[in-house]
RNA sequence: GCCUCAGUAGCUCAGCUGGUUAGAGCGGCGGACUGUUAAUCCGUAGGUCGUAGGUUCGAGCCCUACCUGAGGCGCCA
């Protein structure tokens, strides 16, 4: 058998005068000629050139919208002007008929929705297709980044047994009959009969574990699965989503912003070197779309321009009572167009940040030691600053434009006795935290970390406006197919 | 979970203040085409108007409930 040829290596060094295989599924078939052919190892299609007379009537006839064909044929550089080579074919085969009777996608803009819908073909279109390129190529960048930089890769749990990660609702995971589960004496489901013999569910973050991981191997991250049980309809949550979690000891909080804003632009800047294409074709794709849009709803720039921007400058770095300070002597402020008044002790409303990423700064902001109040128990609590009402703690957020908050992370409480208060005052179970607390008690450091939205990330690098698309597979509320 | 909007052909949508046989483009199917680029041209078949009730002489259009989807907000990554 011959040997296939991918699309990619043949558009990316043509040899003319070639004799190639190819194998891939059929893009466009005009003038009963020409074939727009894509293996999916690239965005560029390879044009297959077929003679209508030398080809049997039922080959010809199946060549069709999607349908899988192979061809072999001398690689030639081509006469039409949309490409620069192209195969003429001197065998094809079909190797997969389409229906298109059936089939339900059609060579044409369809909506995401639509699409949605039919998770196990919308890989084959273009968007999709580079969207999901893409996203690989992000996830290999992560790993090359912390690997070249001596992290080690750790695999937290996904089931656990803790149910003070404070991230929120949990799905839980157990073997127990739902309808009838063994009870105790006082009638409460008894959940030593369980599987694990005790209550469990499925990981909300792996930083509680990272932690452990950073506190002796120095520098860890985290690439796993996350999955929270919040009834969040929006265009950026998940019900499983993936999250990547690096925790470095010695760490303070401003080490921890270095590192966000570094692993970020690296990430971005790992795209555009290696998946230029991909990029110019969504780019094209979100211009298309927005000409319908009024001025003020586009964006005020292009896609692959906007990715170099975040690039080539720093993020903008402000506290939180400096963030309330600037919406309070903003415009829209005084003109009463927040819904929210932005007040110390409240935390920041969408509206509030968009105003501060979008409009006041226009570039990426990390906002930093907020009030202890509205975050978590884990997060490092202040020396009392001037000028600063309350206590705060030493949180930070990244936030983008249209996506918001990309990262959270913190430096972490290291104080054996105030992590004890904090956990008293929040009123959380502490008999499940008791290697946690060890972890100050024996050996402690003072140590960072943060969560960065893996699907958030990709969905900015491709300028998808819904998490849904950027995932393979979404879940979500009342959304489980495929 | 809350708010807003939407559900009419396979897809995207039009359908006037309620009034006869519900339209278009794309796609499909049949045909033409030896250099096309979302190819083009000719012809043709597709619809219990989301579901269930109600108002009315008469409902795609009005009312009620439910279902589904989208967007915004909250929760956060």
């Amino acid at each position: 058998m011959i040997r296939r040829s991918e699309i990619a290596s043949i558009l990316k060094e043509p040899k003319i005068g070639d004799q190639v295989t190819v194998m891939g599924w059929v893009r466009a078939f005009r003038n009963n000629r020409f074939i727009a052919l894509n293996d999916g190892s690239t965005a560029g299609n390879l044009q297959i050139v077929v003679d209508p007379d030398q080809l049997p009537e039922e080959v010809l006839k199946q060549i069709s919208f999607h349908a899988c064909v192979k061809a072999t044929g001398q690689l030639v550089e081509s006469q039409g002007a949309g490409q620069s080579v192209e195969v003429v074919a001197e065998t094809l085969e079909i190797l997969g008929g389409n229906n298109l009777e059936q089939y339900p996608l059609q060579p044409k803009r369809q909506t995401m929705e639509f699409l949605r819908d039919k998770a196990h073909f919308r890989m084959r279109t273009n968007t999709f297709s580079s969207v999901f390129r893409v996203r690989h190529a992000i996830a290999y960048a992560v790993h090359k980044y912390y690997n070249d930089r001596g992290y080690y890769y750790l695999h937290t749990p996904i089931i656990t047994g803790s149910d003070a990660e404070g991230a929120g609702e949990m799905f839980q995971v157990t073997t127990l009959p739902i309808g009838d589960p063994p009870r105790t004496e006082d009638g409460s489901i008894n959940w030593k009969e369980d599987f694990f013999g005790k209550a469990t569910n499925l990981t909300v973050s792996g930083q509680l574990q990272g932690e452990i991981g950073a506190l002796a191997l120095g520098k860890i991250y985290t690439f796993g699965p996350t999955f929270r049980a919040e009834n969040s309809n929006t265009t950026r949550h998940l019900s499983e989503f993936w999250m990547i979690e690096p925790e470095v000891a010695f760490n303070d909080i401003e080490d921890n912003m270095d590192l966000a804003q570094d692993f970020v632009q690296y990430l971005i800047n790992y795209v555009l070197e290696n998946y230029l294409e991909d990029l110019e074709f969504l780019d094209q794709r979100i211009q298309q779309a927005e000409k319908n849009l009024p001025q003020d709803k586009r964006r005020p720039m292009g896609l692959i321009e906007m990715l170099r921007f975040v690039v080539d400058n720093d993020f903008e770095r402000i506290t939180y009572t400096e963030a309330i300070n600037v919406l309070r002597r903003s415009k829209p402020f005084k003109k009463g167009k927040f819904e929210f008044e932005p007040q110390w002790g409240s935390d920041l409303q969408a509206e509030h940040e968009r105003f501060l990423v979008e409009k006041h700064f226009k570039k990426p902001v990390i906002v930093r030691d907020y009030p202890k109040a509205f975050k978590a128990f884990y997060m490092r609590l202040n020396d009392q600053q001037e000028g600063v009402p309350g206590e705060t703690v030493a949180a930070m957020d990244v936030l983008f434009p249209f996506i918001g908050e990309v990262i959270g992370g913190s430096q972490r409480e290291d104080r054996y006795d105030v992590l004890l208060r904090r956990i008293e005052e929040m009123d959380i179970p502490e008999e499940e935290l008791w290697w946690y607390l060890e972890l100050r008690k024996f050996g402690g450091a003072p140590h960072s970390g943060f969560g960065l939205g893996f699907e958030r990330m990709v969905q900015f690098i491709t300028g998808m406006t819904n998490i849904r698309d950027v995932i393979p597979f979404p879940r979500a509320p009342k959304t489980a197919e495929f």
